[in-house]
DNA sequence: CTCACGATTAGA
DNA sequence: CTAATCGTGAGA
């Protein structure tokens, strides 16, 4: 049911890929809120200029990067949001990444809500940033292990390749050739994807 | 120590 | 189109 860690020791692009379809939830004090994935992006590590870990650059921030796969990397971007990442990969020494861009909510409708403020609900987890917010995630959950309870990942609902769309990442202009890598993965159909 | 800048978002 | 807002990472 809820995903273990053999399905994130793989090749970061084959986890976001099938990680489309697949079910997020988040258990807070206050209530359980949860999504099914709709766009990931992956990252490379050392070897992926777009990636915090490029280079092997290890420092506080990517210390979990370099740990096991199946756990949560989430740092502050732009000193007002949040975004996530699942840890991935065969190796340590690779640090690869998954960024979860957006979520179609499930679960705990009310809890997002409010959490959101004023958004519709298919903007609601539309965005890296938006969908942190709506869960709750913040820095408390970087080097959360997915099998500790507060956050995991279990199956949705079957997701055929057709379905599946490959694109470019969003917002890594800077990263030279690599940011024409189709490593960007999103439900086709869904009105929930943060771009088209 | 300084300083440029970002895997974003909301709003004009 | 720009502002918001602060930790990070590189370099002096």
């Amino acid at each position: 049911m809820t995903l273990t860690r053999d399905f994130f020791r793989r090749p970061a692009p084959a986890v976001a890929r099938d990680l489309l379809g697949k079910e997020l939830v988040r258990r807070t004090p206050e209530g359980v809120g949860a999504g099914i994935i709709v766009e990931t992006e992956a990252y490379l590590g050392v070897r992926d200029p777009a990636s915090h870990a490029f280079g092997g650059r290890r420092t506080r921030r990517t210390e979990t990067l370099f740990g096991p796969a199946g756990r949560a990397y989430v740092y502050l971007i732009y000193g007002l949001y949040h975004c996530l990442n699942l840890t991935a990969g065969e190796s340590e020494e690779a640090a690869e990444c998954v960024l979860i861009r957006a979520l179609e909510p499930a679960g705990g409708m009310e809890l997002l809500r409010r959490r959101a403020g004023a958004l519709p609900d298919r903007k609601l987890a539309s965005g890296p940033g938006r969908l942190c917010r709506a869960l709750g995630i913040g820095m408390e959950l970087n080097g959360e292990d997915l099998g500790g309870g507060r956050l995991f990942v279990r199956e949705g609902r079957p997701v055929a390749g057709e379905e599946v769309a490959a694109s470019p990442r969003i917002g890594i202009d800077y990263a030279g050739e690599a940011r024409e890598w189709p490593l960007r993965f999103l439900l086709r159909e869904s009105p929930f994807v943060s771009r088209r």
